[in-house]
DNA sequence: GGGCCCTCCTTGAACTTTAAACAAATGCCC
DNA sequence: GGGCATTTGTTTAAAGTTCAAGGAGGGCCC
């Protein structure tokens, strides 16, 4: 894999930098990381779709809803705070409602605004599934590593995270920080 | 379909075990991993759609083509190398043919067996798009963290990895640990 | 009030992933 | 060699995701 001469020969139109190519340290980091998030996520995803029936990131909004007051969440608040597009929102309930695990129910402040609603049903299911899902997170997460390497796991995701929050996402919503 | 009870207790069916729910500390890393997870994947995702016109996923095939000898690797390896199923490498290999970065051989030692090997317009798409997505994953990555985070995330997710790893994989196939 | 832009959420089409089923070839045991 | 389980890779359909477009309401300026 080899770029072009970095050479910012005079005369010529400038040549983009040389690529700050990963060291092998570097890549067996990034190699690691990469592995053990595919292999995580399908693990979960299956461990949930065999157990609860759905998709880990569906599980996770189940989980939000019921966390939230009233069992309830606008769309736009419920996409920011699993970190999806409200398009991916929109049919993941459309799913979910056809379960009869969530229901739809129109904002009286704002005609434009819907609240997604964890049924009793819904809740029920996570109350049923939601054991063996901690468990399958402890075995392949946190039993695996000492207490301080689950701190630092924190502490680099947080960073992570911060990094490619959209810049605006929450600036009004400080809550959600 | 109920497990003879093993009676725990007098007379009663056996009890499963109060769930080992995570501290509210544990549930902050695991939140944060599942948030950074989320929005690196979709960063990068998005980055390479838009300068490579591929998923994340498809361009680490790629990669690995590159780095295998003469570019070209039985499918089941290169399923084993990504960690992904056959048939998603299926469907890959075959949207990647489908532009011409990709190209199917067959294997003559195992008639079974097909080669995916990398063409030329391919290695061409990925030394070109390769400096872009370096710096991508720097800027969202390394460039945040410590030489000792980085480190230590190295450490972790080899060691989540491996415990994902279905067993027998790569058993009688040790180069590919 | 009218105009205009922005936000909220949905939709449909294209694409990707999953799960299960399958054919063909191989390896093994006898 | 004959059977039989296993491995290899693909296929189909259903489910999930993405992207771009769009309807409808709200907010604001004049």
């Amino acid at each position: 894999m080899k770029a072009p001469a970095s050479a910012p020969t005079p005369g010529s139109v400038a040549e983009p930098p040389e690529p700050r190519w990963l060291t092998a340290e570097e890549q067996r980091v990034w190699r690691s990381f990469m592995e053990g998030v595919t292999l995580l996520d399908d693990h979960l995803d299956r461990q949930l779709q065999r157990d609860a029936g759905m998709p880990h990131i569906y599980y996770g909004l189940l989980v939000k809803l019921a966390e939230a007051p009233r069992r309830r969440l606008r769309m736009t608040e419920l996409a920011m705070l699993a970190k999806i597009t409200r398009s991916r929102l929109s049919h993941a309930i459309a799913r979910l409602e056809k379960n009869g695990w969530v229901r739809r129910e129109d904002c009286p402040d704002d005609k434009r605004g819907q609240f997604a609603v964890l049924t009793d049903e819904g809740y029920e299911v996570l109350r049923q599934t939601a054991p063996g899902h901690v468990e399958a997170v402890r075995q392949a997460v946190f039993d695996r590593l000492t207490p301080e390497q689950q701190k630092s796991l924190g502490e680099i995701m947080r960073i992570i995270a911060e990094g490619l929050q959209p810049a605006e996402a929450g600036a009004d919503l400080p809550w959600l920080r």
